[in-house]
DNA sequence: TGTACATCAGTGAACGCGCGTTCACTGATGTAC
DNA sequence: TGTACATCAGTGAACGCGCGTTCACTGATGTAC
C-alpha cells in the first residue's frame, strides 16, 4: 500500500476584518465576488450564499449583515449589471454624432456586452420575472435597455433624413430592442448553432432592417 | 382551547398499476404529468422527480424504470415540445398558399405557441445549453425552429416577387427567427413591461421588417 | 491615565428542507412441465 | 389440472448533499468618566 500522502490542507483564505466604520466594504466585496462567480461558472445557480461567502473569505452569516436574503443580493447584482450595460452603450454612442450611427453603435455595444457577460445578461433579461426586481420588469426596464435614448436618436435620424420610421419611434425602439435581444439571447442559449461570426450576423440584421423585404421597383 | 379538528388525510391518489406488458404506459403518463406541471407552475425548477411522481400517483423510484436520470426526462420533454411547436407552425402555414403569407403565419404560430407555453418555450429556447439535448443546440435546432421550411418559402416568395431578400435566404430565415424569438422571449421574461397587444406588436415588427428603415425617395 | 462599557464586524454550530438517487423488497400475473 | 418458477411493474425506506437561514457568541476597538 502506498504511503498516505498528507492531504494538502486548503487554507481558508480568510478575509481581513474591516476596520471599524468600514463595514460597508464587505458589501462591495460581496457584489464583486458574485460577479466573478457568474463569469467563472456561467451558471446562476452557482451563485449561492455559501459560494459567495467562500469566495469573499468570510462565513455565510456575514452576508446577512448586508443583505436581508438571497433575493436582495441577486437584485443588487442586477442593479450593478444594468448600470454597466447602460454605460457600455453610452460610451459606444459617444463615439458618433450622427443619430442613426449612434443607434448602430448602441446596438453593437449591447450585443458585445451580452456575449461577454452571458450569465449577467441571463439574469437581467432572461430570468423569471419573480426572480428579478420590479424595476427590471416594468416601465423602468426601458431605462436599462436604453430605449428612451434610442427613441430620441431615431427621431433625430428621421429629422436629418437618414432613416424613415414607420409609426411611433418609441415603439420602433422597442422592436429594435426585441431584435437585438433575440440575437443575443439565442447566441447565448444555442452556442453550438452555426450562426457564424457575430459581427457579420449583426451587420446582416441591420442590412435586413434597413433595406426591408419589400420588393424594390 | 378549540377542539382539534382532525386533519383531512390527503388521499395518496395512487395510480393503478399497469397490466403486464403495458409498462410503457407509465412513461407516457410521466411525460404528460411533466407538461402539466410546467403549465401549472410556470417554473422549470418545480419539475422535480418527486413532484412528477406525486402528480402521476406513483413513487419516485418508479420514474427510474423509464428514465436513467432527471436530465433524460427533461430531454424527453424537450423532444415532445419541439414536435408540438413544429406542428403548430405547419398547421398554421397550411392555411395559406402564398409563400410570404406562409412565413407570416408560421411566425405568428411560433409567437402564439411560445406565449401559451412559456415554460416549455423557456426550456426549449432559453435554457442553459448543458441542460438541453445536443439536438437542440446544434444544426438540428434548425429543424425545430422550422428554419429550412422558412428559407424555402423565402426563396419561393422572392421568385413570385412578393419580397426581395438581401443576401442568403437561409441566413435571412435565421434573422427572422432571432427577431421573433426576441419578441417571444422578452414578452415571457418581462410580463410587466407595457409592450401592448401582442398581435399589434407582431404586426408592427413585420411592418418594420417589410418596409425597412431606409428613407423612401 | 485607568477602567468600565458600548459598539462594531464578524464567527461557529446548527436547524430543517427538498432534492436526486439507490437498494432490497413485494405481490400479481403469466408460463413450463 | 396443479404447481413451481420467472417476470413484470412497481414500492418503502433510506442515503448524502447543498442549500438558505438563525442564533447565541466573540474579540477587537473606540468612548465616557
Amino acid at each position: 500500500m502506498a504511503a498516505v500522502t498528507p492531504v494538502q490542507e486548503v487554507a481558508p483564505l480568510r478575509r481581513a476584518r474591516s476596520p471599524r466604520g468600514k463595514g460597508e466594504q464587505l458589501r462591495e466585496d460581496i457584489l464583486v465576488a458574485a460577479e466573478r462567480i457568474l463569469i467563472d461558472t456561467n451558471d446562476e445557480s452557482a451563485l449561492s450564499i455559501r459560494a459567495i461567502a467562500a469566495a469573499v473569505g468570510v462565513t455565510p452569516p456575514s452576508i446577512y449583515l448586508h443583505f436581508a436574503d438571497r433575493t436582495e443580493l441577486v437584485f443588487a447584482v442586477c442593479e450593478r449589471q444594468a448600470v454597466k450595460l447602460d454605460q457600455a452603450m453610452e460610451q459606444a454612442a459617444a463615439g458618433a454624432s450622427d443619430p442613426w450611427e449612434r443607434v448602430l453603435k448602441r446596438g453593437h455595444a449591447y450585443l458585445q456586452w451580452g456575449l461577454r457577460n452571458p450569465e449577467h445578461y441571463r439574469i437581467l433579461m432572461m430570468s423569471r420575472a419573480d426572480l428579478t426586481p420590479d424595476r427590471f420588469i416594468d416601465e423602468r426596464m426601458a431605462d436599462t435597455a436604453g430605449l428612451d435614448a434610442v427613441a430620441g436618436e431615431l427621431i433625430s435620424a428621421v429629422e436629418t433624413g437618414s432613416i424613415c420610421v414607420p409609426g411611433d419611434p418609441a415603439k420602433a425602439a422597442e422592436l429594435l430592442w426585441m431584435m437585438i435581444h433575440g440575437m443575443v439571447s439565442l447566441l447565448i442559449a444555442k452556442p453550438g448553432f452555426p450562426f457564424g461570426d457575430v459581427d457579420v450576423v449583426y451587420e446582416r440584421m441591420l442590412e435586413l432592417v434597413y433595406l426591408g423585404l419589400a420588393p424594390r421597383e
